[in-house]
DNA sequence: AATAAAAAAGATTTTTTTGTCTTAAATAAA
DNA sequence: TTTATTTAAGACAAAAAAATCTTTTTTATT
């Protein structure tokens, strides 16, 4: 469904924004550790989601990463999976044809409708503080 | 979604599917202009899903492929999907854990169930002959 | 029996994705 | 101002996926 680092962006992004619940600030060591990846590829995938304004970083001693304090806008999955692996999924064709629409479907294409449309739905309208709202509970996990 | 080679092995098997509601076998060439695809990395493709017992396959001149015979069976979506990427889109995890189910879940374990069992459901009834009939009619189509 | 057409099998190459390593830049604290 | 700690950047390596090439096997036709 997602490419390995997106879903490696997804629970960097759900880590940090639990921590930063509590005002807590994470280096890239303690989030690899949070979420069991490989260390050097998460920095590499945090370095996408800071410039892509999803979640924010300070550098030097008691640096790391946190959300945006800004708080106007809350991060949706939806921004995460976009800017990691683009809007394929719930834009691209089932079956891979470059023209795929209405007037000229493929044979599948009105059948994953209603999935497409529902992944669309659900990826725009979850929000990341909600998801770690239920970490913070103890009632998700981000690992095993 | 699917990998390339799942991808292209619907599109083949759709194909072959539409060409044996008439009686007639496809050789490769002719599969792989029609669905345009890579012609020697679909006959690799084709192997699988002759060995899947998807498709029948004959050699020799005026051999090719074809939908086996026996009709008693009307291969699913569900089968194709399962031969060449196994069944990780709807049995494993949105995230990549390991373990994720009700008693240890993700955080989006519970947002991403609908969407999988539909998925599910929609590939295991989705018959490979009932497509094959749209593309016969025209109502479907394989390139572009 | 020889030839030609087709799939099967296996080796190889290319591209993409995943992952690592090294150096540079920033910055807090001693 | 030096040192230590952190992210950023970029080069590099390994693994997987996508794609190709070559040889073998099967079989219909001449």
């Amino acid at each position: 469904m997602f490419s390995k680092a997106c879903e490696y962006g997804i629970r960097a992004t759900l880590y940090i924004a639990e921590q930063s619940l509590n005002q807590r600030r994470v280096n890239i060591r303690e989030i690899a550790k949070a979420i069991d990846s490989p260390e050097a590829f998460t920095a590499k995938i945090m370095q996408q989601l800071v410039k892509s304004q999803i979640v924010h970083s300070v550098k030097g001693p008691l640096g790391g990463f946190e959300m945006l304090r800004s708080g106007s806008h809350d991060i949706k999955l939806y921004q995460i999976v976009k800017a990691i692996d683009g809007d394929n999924i719930y834009k691209g064709c089932g079956l891979g044809l470059k023209e795929c629409n209405e007037e000229h479907p493929c044979p599948v294409h009105f059948k994953f409708l209603n999935i497409r449309e529902e992944l669309r739905e659900m990826l725009e309208t979850t929000s990341i503080t909600e998801l770690a709202k239920d970490l913070d509970k103890g009632i998700a996990f981000l690992k095993q």
